[in-house]
DNA sequence: GTAATATTTGAGCAGTTGCTCAATTGAACA
DNA sequence: TGTTCAATTGAGCAACTGCTCAAATATTAC
């Protein structure tokens, strides 16, 4: 039913379509995927994974290399924290920022080799 | 004067920002990345990638499959296209849409290594 | 030519996102 | 204890995104 009133197509390979949807993932995976992809998909975050992977970092640090403001740093940390993708460690008044673990280099490296095949 | 005006934290690391931003990429680059990661970052494109992986397929197989209408798949198969992701392919009055190259494979799968191993 | 049909496209709209600004928190130190 | 200051947070707003719906396009078949 659902099918008929999405697709009204003659021309349709059903067998296709089942073969292809029987391997689909999960849901909530492909979910997970797309959320965690979201993440790169903003310069100042990439900017913000990019610096910490050269050196750990506090948030007025970043917002002076950034040139941002300090709280438009720390909102986009806060979403980096939550996605265990940076880490921090408290020195008196002071929290410095670091990358989570090496992943996060990796995967930047593996959009930068898509990058830089397309010119 | 713009970092006077961006900080005024008292303890900048100064030597460390500027180390850091000597080794920093340009702005195209880090917003061309960001570009490409915001495509994988919806679960529509998503599906349709890991769909088109496993076969080629017309916009009307596409739509069967996810269960959304063909125009909402046409809007995102543009950007995909736009992208140089997938590839098309006409026959009659029937497109057929494929992956432009392996790359598309081997970043979604530097994702799901990501987020598999955080579970 | 006209009709049928697979796909694309543009306008419009609701939901999301990333910033600013102001207020708040929490550790350090007098 | 009160002050200072790095950092966080919430509200609000403008820009962006992904969908729907209706209309247009392009190819085939008559």
């Amino acid at each position: 039913m659902v099918q008929d009133e999405v697709c009204e197509c003659e021309i349709i390979h059903e067998d296709t379509v089942n073969k292809v949807k029987a391997t689909f993932p999960k849901d909530e995976m492909i979910f997970d995927l797309a959320d965690f992809y979201k993440i790169f998909g903003d310069t100042t975050r990439v900017k913000i994974l990019y610096a910490l992977d050269k050196s750990e970092l506090c948030v007025c640090d970043i917002s002076a290399l950034l040139g941002m403001s300090v709280s438009a740093v720390s909102h986009q940390l806060r979403t980096l924290r939550e996605s265990d993708l940076v880490r921090t460690k408290r020195d008196g008044k002071v929290i410095y920022y670091s990358l989570a673990d090496d992943h996060v280099k990796s995967i930047l490296e593996c959009g930068l080799e898509h990058i830089s095949e397309l010119q």
